[in-house]
DNA sequence: TCTGGGGTCCTAGGACCC
DNA sequence: TCTGGGGTCCTAGGACCC
């Protein structure tokens, strides 16, 4: 038996969960997004399969969405109910005999195995997963976590999809680098500035310049990925998180400064509202503002005590504000805590 | 087309210490 | 007078993912 990882990503997750609950709304074009309404500044969350025809895709805007798909269904994200859908799909996986789970979001999970036939597992959890919860999954298959993750994609929707050392290269050599999880369009553009435009290009290349280009740790760590190469065994580990943050984008832009305090003094409250249910104190405090049009810059100060204060994390946050020195009307205002690591820092 | 809200991690370079 | 080499800590800024 070998081990082999797979990575279940659910199909149009959130629109398939609404669809659960009205289904008079299956076969039509759902967006889910924002409010729900399609005349606020929001973007769509997911789109189901019929919309995506329009060309309504995840991350557009909802205003996009509806110049392109004018009949689309809009639904406003309903969080409550997909943690609930994402808490079963999770627990199915973790019940199913000889399985390792490690959570990637809300709608998808490594699952570590050891099978003689991983194809047969993937069916196995497919049926698992639509027993307990009549939703649809799709099931990449890999030796490593980058492969089984990759593979995801060309199973959507509803199959399974095999992609190992023995056919990396015939699938994805001539592939763009974006095509790989993790290459953007920024790192493809860098790659591109030092002649390499394909995966294959990537892992060819050399060690060296690619060290020279992005660093001792990123270069190798590309030239890793062009090679389909990560680590290779599922850790399910319980997830420690970092940090919480709260950001808000505005209907009208925030000019004024009473208005802008009063923001940060809310975000303030809700991310200490979160630290205080793990009980760690937030000792970093990172402030991000998006400017109208379109400029984002983010900031961070280390406080210099702990503190679960939600006045001092303010205070910090307009001292960052002030700092940036910039008077443009303010479209976006987020708020994070960076908490206190656990005793003997983080596992993974 | 006009860009949410939740996250994580990396690199460069300055300040400071021995 | 002019300045090595190693280390840590911090901030600025960038990039990616779902």
């Amino acid at each position: 038996m070998a081990r082999w990882v797979l990575h279940v990503d659910m199909d149009q997750f959130l629109a398939a969960v609404e669809i659960l609950r009205r289904p008079e709304l299956a076969g039509l074009p759902v967006v889910v997004g924002g409010r729900g309404d399609p005349t606020e500044r929001a973007v769509v969350s997911t789109a189901s399969y019929e919309a995506r025809e329009f060309g309504v895709r995840s991350g557009m805007p909802l205003k996009t969405a509806v110049r392109r798909c004018p009949d689309a269904v809009f639904l406003p994200v309903d969080f409550p109910v997909y943690e609930a859908a994402s808490a079963t799909v999770m627990e199915t996986l973790r019940t199913y005999p000889g399985t390792v789970v490690e959570v990637l979001g809300w709608d998808e999970a490594f699952v570590g195995v050891a099978v003689d036939d991983p194809v047969e597992a993937a069916h196995g959890l497919q049926a698992a997963v639509l027993e307990a919860t009549r939703l649809h999954c799709s099931v990449g298959v890999g030796d490593t976590l980058v492969r089984a993750k990759i593979a995801t994609d060309f199973g959507k929707p509803r199959g399974v999809y095999v992609l190992t050392k023995d056919n990396w290269m015939e699938v994805m050599g001539d592939r763009p680098t974006t095509a790989l999880w993790g290459v953007g369009k920024r790192i493809a553009q860098r790659l591109d500035d030092v002649d390499i435009r394909t995966v294959r290009e990537l892992a060819h290349s050399s060690e060296e310049a690619l060290i020279a280009a992005f660093g001792p740790n990123t270069g190798p760590y590309l030239r890793n990925l062009g090679r389909g190469l990560s680590r290779a065994t599922v850790d399910d580990t319980p997830w420690v998180a970092r940090a919480h943050g709260h950001e808000t984008t505005y209907q009208q832009n925030l000019t004024a400064t009473d208005e802008i305090s009063a923001a940060v003094r809310a975000l303030s409250d809700q991310v200490v509202a979160d630290l205080r249910s793990e009980g760690r104190a937030c000792m970093r405090v990172h402030l991000k503002v998006r400017f109208a049009p379109f400029f984002t810059f983010t900031r961070v100060r280390k406080l210099a005590e702990p503190t679960f204060d939600p006045a001092v994390i303010a205070q910090t946050a307009l001292e960052l504000l002030a700092k940036l020195d910039d008077d443009r009307p303010i479209r976006l205002l987020g708020v994070r805590g960076e908490m206190v690591p656990p005793e003997g820092g983080y596992e993974r």
